[in-house]
DNA sequence: ATTGAAACTTGATCGTT
DNA sequence: AACGATCAAGTTTCAAT
């Protein structure tokens, strides 16, 4: 991973598209080269796939639930409530978090119904607690991909530390 | 928004393309009409653009932080305070939320130096009065794009209010 | 590893139903 | 609005550096 790579990146980012010609184009790399990049990129997993933005109000999905969702467990217990909070329906996000050692589960719905039947099979998993939750009146922010926060030369300064090809 | 525009979003999003060919296979849709489709779902931003999964790990942000941010304010003051997390170098999601009536930040991070910088950042915001920060140790699920999630059948029977072409 | 140009695949368009 | 055939545009490959 190096400072081209990471200006690859960027503008895909930037741009929201992984278009060759159009990377090529804004950053001043040739096109066989971006391409080539974004193979060795995708053959290191470092890129996954491509999709599309999709906006959740205009598919119905306008209500965001944040869960905060505490579990009593033993040992490598956390897995097996995290895998079974996952494969809930609706359920987007799943974080095992440090300090108070719960999980924040985010869920995309689209109906209160939605939400009780959620909560309801929260509550439904044996080791699970209590579970607190929030809605989302406003999205101030939503960039889900965070690399075009960060200006190219801030990440390559931020990555100095690792480097392999 | 008909069933056959929700079978090609999810298409879209199972497959992880927007490919008009790869969706008319998966379809049996006529990749014209595929085609057509997606244009008309881009004129009435459904999709917005196409992008590229990246593996945070890979370009070295691997700490996800979540803050709840408490601000005292007066009428409106909210917006100003959204958008001023919004913008501070990192943070990638910023919800205001109903309830206990603060902030969700989501940050994408490289070092703890980072983490550090923002909490201050935070802090630096007048309105502020307390914020509380979790790290996430384990991602156990991270389908940022929730329509996948979803049946298509189940997408067409919560859709079955809103009816426009 | 990089590149320019050639070869090919794909997405976008058009005309018909 | 849906679709099959056509065209334009794009991506992928190749050979040379």
């Amino acid at each position: 991973m190096d400072e081209k790579s990471l200006r690859i990146l960027s503008a895909i980012a930037k741009q929201k598209t992984g278009s060759p010609d159009r990377i090529a184009e804004s950053t001043g790399i040739p096109k066989s080269t971006v391409h080539y990049r974004i193979q060795q990129l995708k053959e290191a997993d470092v890129i996954e796939n491509d999709l599309f933005d999709v906006d959740l109000e205009a598919v119905g999905l306008s209500i965001t639930l944040f869960s905060e969702v505490r579990a009593e467990f033993e040992e490598g217990y956390h897995e097996t409530v995290g895998d079974e909070l996952a494969e809930i329906e609706g359920v987007n996000q799943v974080y095992f978090t440090l300090g108070d050692t719960d999980f924040v589960v985010i869920a995309h719905l689209a109906s209160r119904q939605e939400v009780e039947r959620l909560v309801e099979a929260f509550e439904g998993i044996p080791a699970v607690e209590r579970t607190s939750s929030k809605f989302v009146i406003t999205t101030v922010k939503d960039e889900s991909d965070p690399i075009a926060d960060y200006e190219t030369e801030t990440l390559v300064d931020l990555l100095g530390e690792s480097g392999d090809t």
